[in-house]
DNA sequence: ATCTCCATGTAACTCGTTACATGATTTT
DNA sequence: AAAATCATGTAACGAGTTACATGGAGAT
């Protein structure tokens, strides 16, 4: 039995291993809570479903849906539990990413300023409005309670996520000014 | 004339509007220099060059090379720099990106704590080596005097991007650490 | 009447990875 | 002698996106 699942696989195990969804919801899921560090179209979660339960690492349950189709309401089994966990036990890999604005900041100097201005100004925007969503609902869970969780609930899981995407959204942000103020350049003068 | 070239194909030109390369050469630079906000294989390369000069936006040289083909050495053509220059004009797209850590993280609470502990403690090492070169790299930078140097300056670019590489690893280091002081548990209780 | 949301799926295509293929030179 | 590096390419496959398709319910 090779594991061997492309990672959309564990995505779905992860998040059927919370509680049961229907295709429709996990394609929601995976572009909100998920959609930060991984995402997925449904065109490819549907698939990736019927795959999954297959291999006997989902069970569905199919009701007369309000779509022409009946809704399949998936749930982890046990084979899938244990896949998830194998996973877990392997290294993750550092996927290089593929970062669109770096790319365009590096070619950058073959553009006039106010092009590139336009560009960073534009993602300063975009990260302070995801900065301001994480924070607020990082403060919730904090309310909550859920950062003084034990590692083995869901919830505190959630909120380590939330961490690290409130961390990443300071530091693009952070980027981003300081950036804007080296092309605006120095008020006064090159010193 | 429709641009829409694969982001591989502005990476290239971003690549190759500094100076001109060998289809070997870029794909040792998509591994370092760009290779952090930017990956691709070889396999992915050389077609990818033959397409952009069949579009006019490179122009190569072919000569008796040291493998069994001869060597084909290209540079950008001001169709291509113009190309460039368009894409630039387009706002980034934010690619929600593919967060293998991430991801496991979020899953994590399924496992024993100490298979995520020795995740977390892996990213932690790979994150520590990453930033000691980025630091390294940019002191040198900054000795050079590359960090005063106008935007329209390439080498002003690599040191805008170096900045963020930086960033992202302090970041990233920043949570790992945090995370396995919360996996660890606080030695004293739940306080 | 039309639009959007709910809800599921398929088809065609592009992008990206792994593996295969070749062969000289340099290092161990 | 074997391995790594230089240097180019192709083939097969897998992952991911966009567009197509269907149809009911509720909102404008």
């Amino acid at each position: 039995m090779t594991d061997e699942l492309p990672t959309l696989g564990y995505a779905l195990l992860a998040l059927l291993a919370r509680e049961p969804h229907s295709g429709y919801d996990l394609s929601g899921l995976l572009r909100d809570p998920l959609g930060f560090f991984w995402e997925a179209r449904h065109s490819q979660v549907y698939p990736q479903l019927r795959r999954l339960e297959d291999a006997g690492l989902l069970m569905a349950v199919a009701e007369p849906g309000r779509g022409p189709r009946p809704t399949r309401t998936y749930a982890i089994t046990s084979a899938g539990t244990a896949a998830l966990r194998r996973w877990l036990e392997r290294p993750a890999r550092r996927w290089g990413g593929r970062e669109d604005l770096l790319l365009k900041v590096y070619a950058s100097w073959v553009a006039e300023l106010p092009v590139t201005l336009r560009l960073v100004r534009e993602a300063e925007a975009h990260h302070a409005a995801r900065l301001q969503l994480y924070l607020e609902r990082a403060s919730r869970a904090r309310a909550a309670g859920l950062d003084r969780l034990p590692p083995s609930d869901p919830r505190f899981t959630d909120y380590a996520v939330l961490r690290r995407g409130i961390g990443h959204e300071r530091g693009r942000l952070a980027w981003c000014r300081w950036l804007i103020g080296r092309l605006e350049g120095p008020p006064g003068g090159a010193a």
